[in-house]
RNA sequence: GGACGAAUAGCUCAGCUGGUUAGAGCGCCUGCCUUACACGCAGGAUGUCGGGGGUUCGAAUCCCUCUUCGUCCACCA
């Protein structure tokens, strides 16, 4: 037979490489034709702009971990990997790029600026996918999507016109947050709100009669230069007859009205607010409510413009603001100002300050798209997990505003409207049209706006299985199974992926959504690059393996808090990958040189059924978890069962038998070994991946792979609690007789002597008889004998245990005070454990309410606790 | 101003639909290089489960309330 050997340290870079290539030569990953129902998962696509952090790196694991569970349990597969052109994000890259060369995109022209980004594009999606492939992820790469790709583009452009012809797309006039660093619009959810520390200041509006003055408070005195009016409250009595008077504006010299608006708070300030519906969504309504003109008085840059007084045009808003104040200060209209904290927007890419801002945009009305999204919630067609995310996408769905679609950049798919020249008619087409449609000149120029980054990605799910053609993937594979995303983008994403599979596939794109936590650093920060404490996946697939990162990441994933992670933290999972490895080197080089046995000569001890019911317990552990996306609890499972059942008792309980000299006895136990390590590589392949597909390519009788090999079944026939039991019993008397030498330190290579006392009418006690040799082995003990409970044997301490006793003769060695003390501890322990046993059940409403096998749970307690209670001061009275 | 989440061993956290003498990993202590693994083995210590009420025969687990953190949403000038 074939012998083959693992390298004696676990070095997973000499083989994690060739196990993907492996992979990809026999085109593991692309989905099987088999029949059944298809298990579909889409990546979130990370940016091409950046390279992938911790967060892709567990947002990756974790669907590598599910895809590679469902694949083996023989559903045809497909993990459909791709790229975001992440519109505002790549542009400023690349005009970053440029600004070091001192250029704009503008000395580029758009042509050649989105010419160089594709090729920014390329080097970064290179450096995307090398760090897919290293952290094994196994998506079908012939399948590789990028959000602009022709196909895409066409599904893009497709959707614009089919909305705006149910009148869902519409273009307007309207007050957008605008960044005035990426100079463009963006959308209300790519604002970010933050608390900052300013000033409300007081100032005083003049009547334009002399006849005394309006005081109004503000956060933004540079507004003062736009402002149409100052409203109050209808029924303010303070205000009574005022109302309609006109004010003069300080410094713009204007005259503007005094208003009544029963928006206006009363109680806040002095009652009365200036208006300024250029540059506040409140003004703005208001503006529209008393027909007040609208004066922006704002550049695209966020500069002062043109409509403001000449000492003011350019400057910042900051220095304005000085400016103003201090001008004011002069006309003696200044009063106050006054510590303030308020809320000021940023963008969520740029982090500059958004100015709302007047301009011509595109946007999406949401509402009837809202709709048929929350439907798929309410109809059970989509699950959140944790649920609680439910609550969260129902308020948003709920509370949903038009969305801005248009964008004032280079990058990105370029808004599909073909404004005519000549009759200014709106061509909206997904090709470029010859003749406007409606006069027929052909002097048309496109929209030189492009479209938001979300609304390729929206129709994500199935843009890149084919739509708008019904293509054979499309039929097959959508809607997908699962999305496994991050909470942070809930909104910007997931929300309207499923507003878009509502409206454009009638389904909702996927089934299961499985919400996980962001990856911050040890402090609870969430990993950045300016603070630097962001952690390479690529460092930890270096330093400790991409099993080690994928194990320790689905261990850690437990729902609901985020993960809080340092390197150190990978230990966990490099420390496992080491203990599969040499425990796997183990068994192979101990393989018989008469070979294995076939099934059907095997004879399964005890000890064999034990282990075998152990691992039937860890399939079900891990199918349920999987099931309700539970990775964590899949984690310590496959960890548990591995370490401490298999390594730490059967593999140990077999080193006797492996040692033996009877042929048949090491051929027996080799087998079954191997058959229990063979089926724990499959348990574990899809969280311990190329570690276990490289052991198991070692094994004699091996799989062609593990990516495809069939998940372990749980098989009730081979359940035995009779014998998990006794071994339970086993483990516990030899842990008890380990405890006593460990705390009395003697010495491991010192042999003991014991005598062995089990409940007469103990299940287990045959099992024990029989494996007395196992018993001794464990606990390192020359001889074993048996003897009565309750015996009293001189020289002997003794050990007790639930329904047994165990005699170790280690006279001279034990300090038998210190001895005496510990037990009276137990004792005690033990006697307090009964009486609250006793209590329950003589409290007679326990036992009038409680389900009957929770009563007589608690009297089996009771017996075997005060039967131990017994023997425990028997022995302390033996003691003397 | 709303909503949600968290508070359990020195640290990071599991403990889901109530019934265990409350767990894991790391760290710590003791003894071991036992012919797979010192990334190891054997053993050990450590918790009034944030405070206070309540429901229940029974609560870390359910309800109320308070405190402290965190996140999201919201136009208060």
């Amino acid at each position: 037979m074939s012998r083959e050997e693992l390298p004696k340290v676990y070095a997973p870079k000499d083989f994690e490489d060739r196990i993907y290539e492996f992979w990809l030569q026999n085109r593991l990953f692309e989905p099987s034709s088999a029949a059944g129902e298809p298990f579909t998962v889409v990546i979130p696509p990370p940016n091409v702009t950046g390279v992938l952090h911790m967060g892709h790196g567990l947002n990756n694991s974790l669907q590598d971990a599910l895809v590679r569970y469902w694949r083996m349990k023989g559903r045809p597969t497909l993990w459909v990997p791709g790229t975001d052109h992440a519109g505002i994000a790549t542009q400023q890259v690349v005009e970053r790029r440029l600004a070091k060369e001192g250029k704009t995109r503008h000395d580029l022209g758009r042509e050649k600026f989105v010419e160089l980004t594709w090729s920014v594009k390329n080097e970064h999606h290179a450096v995307i996918s090398r760090q897919l492939r290293k952290i094994g992820a196994s998506v079908d790469w012939s399948r590789e999507r990028f959000t602009m790709d022709e196909g895409l583009s066409r599904a893009v452009r497709e959707v614009f016109v089919r909305l705006y012809e149910k009148g869902l797309v519409y273009k307007g006039y309207y007050l957008v947050n605008w960044d005035p660093e990426a100079q463009t619009a963006i959308a209300d959810d790519e604002v970010e709100y933050k608390e900052v520390n300013g000033f409300l200041y007081h100032i005083r509006y003049p009547f334009a009669d002399g006849s005394g003055s309006v005081q109004i408070a503000t956060t933004r005195p540079e507004t003062l230069l736009g402002d149409s009016a100052v409203a109050v409250h209808p029924d303010d009595e303070r205000y009574q007859g005022l109302v309609g008077k006109l004010l003069k504006l300080p410094i713009a010299d204007r005259e503007i009205p005094l208003i009544a608006d029963g928006f206006v708070d009363r109680e806040f300030g002095t009652g009365a607010v200036k208006i300024t519906p250029a540059h506040d969504p409140n003004d703005f309504e208001a503006g529209h409510r008393h027909n007040l003109p609208q004066i922006n008085i704002l550049n695209p840059d966020g500069t002062l413009g043109p409509n403001v007084p000449e000492r003011y045009r350019g400057l910042t808003t900051v220095k304005a603001r000085k400016l103003i104040v201090e001008e004011l200060t002069e006309l003696g209209l200044f009063v106050a100002q006054e510590p303030h904290k308020h809320q000021v927007g940023h963008g969520y890419r740029s982090g500059a300050v958004i100015e709302p801002y007047l301009s011509e945009q595109w946007f999406v009305r949401m509402k009837p798209l809202a709709e048929k999204a929350l439907d798929a919630l309410h109809q059970g067609e989509i699950r959140f997990y944790p649920q609680r995310w439910e609550h969260t996408y129902v308020h948003w769905m709920e509370t949903i505003r038009d969305w801005c679609i248009s964008r004032q950049l280079w990058w990105g798919h370029q808004i599909p409207v073909w404004t005519c020249q000549a009759c200014q008619h709106d061509n909206v087409k997904t090709e470029a049209p010859q003749k406007c449609e409606k006069c027929g000149s052909s002097d048309l120029v496109q929209d030189t706006d492009v479209l938001d980054t979300w609304f390729s990605s929206w129709l994500w799910p199935f843009s890149t299985l084919g739509w708008p053609d019904k293509t054979p993937d499309l039929e097959r594979f959508y809607p997908t199974s699962a999305l496994v995303t991050a909470y942070d983008i809930i909104f910007f994403w997931v929300a309207r992926m499923i507003m878009a599979g509502k409206e454009f596939t009638g389904k909702a794109p996927f089934r299961d959504i499985y919400i996980h936590q962001l990856v911050r650093d040890k402090q609870g920060r969430k990993m950045s690059k300016s603070l630097g404490n962001g952690i390479d996946p690529l460092e930890i697939v270096d330093e400790f393996g991409a099993d080690a990162l994928k194990f320790t990441l689905v261990y850690m994933s437990a729902q609901g808090q985020d993960i809080l992670l340092d390197k150190e933290g990978f230990r966990l999972g490099s420390k496992f990958a080491n203990k599969v490895w040499n425990a796997s080197r183990y068994l192979l080089m101990n393989l018989p040189d008469e070979g294995l046995l076939d099934p059907e000569q095997l004879k399964w001890t005890t000890v064999d059924r034990w282990i075998l019911t152990r691992l039937n317990t860890a399939i079900r552990a891990v199918d349920e978890a999987m099931a309700s996306y539970k990775f964590n609890d899949v984690g310590h499972v496959i960890y548990e069962f591995f370490w401490n059942d298999f390594c730490d008792w059967y593999i140990e309980a077999s080193k006797r038998d492996l040692s033996s000299d009877k042929v048949d006895q090491r051929r027996q136990a080799a087998t079954k070994l191997l058959m229990v390590l063979e089926e724990s590589l499959r348990l574990m392949h899809p969280f311990l991946s190329f570690l276990t597909e490289e052991i198991s390519q070692k094994l004699p009788r091996h799989a062609p792979n593990l990516v495809t090999a069939p998940f372990p079944v749980v098989d009730t026939q081979r359940e035995d609690q009779a014998s998990a039991h006794a071994m339970q019993v086993l483990q516990e008397i030899v842990s008890g007789v380990r405890a006593l030498r460990s705390e009395f330190t003697i010495p491991a290579e010192k042999e003991l002597k014991v005598s062995l006392a089990v409940n007469p009418d103990a299940p287990e006690r045959s099992f024990l008889h029989e494996e007395e040799s196992l018993i001794r082995f464990f606990m390192n003990a020359e001889s074993l004998s048996w003897t009565e409970m309750g015996t009293k044997l001189p020289g002997a301490v003794k050990v007790i245990g639930t329904g047994w006793e165990a005699h170790v003769f280690v006279k001279g060695m034990v300090d038998v005070p210190k001895e005496r003390e510990k037990l009276k501890k137990t004792i005690e322990k033990t006697r307090k454990y009964v009486q609250s046993i006793e209590a329950k059940l003589a409290n007679s409403a326990f036992t009038a309410n409680a389900p009957a096998e929770v009563i007589q749970a608690e009297r089996t307690k009771r017996e075997e606790a005060s039967s131990t209670l017994l023997r425990l001061e028997a022995y302390l009275a033996d003691l003397g």
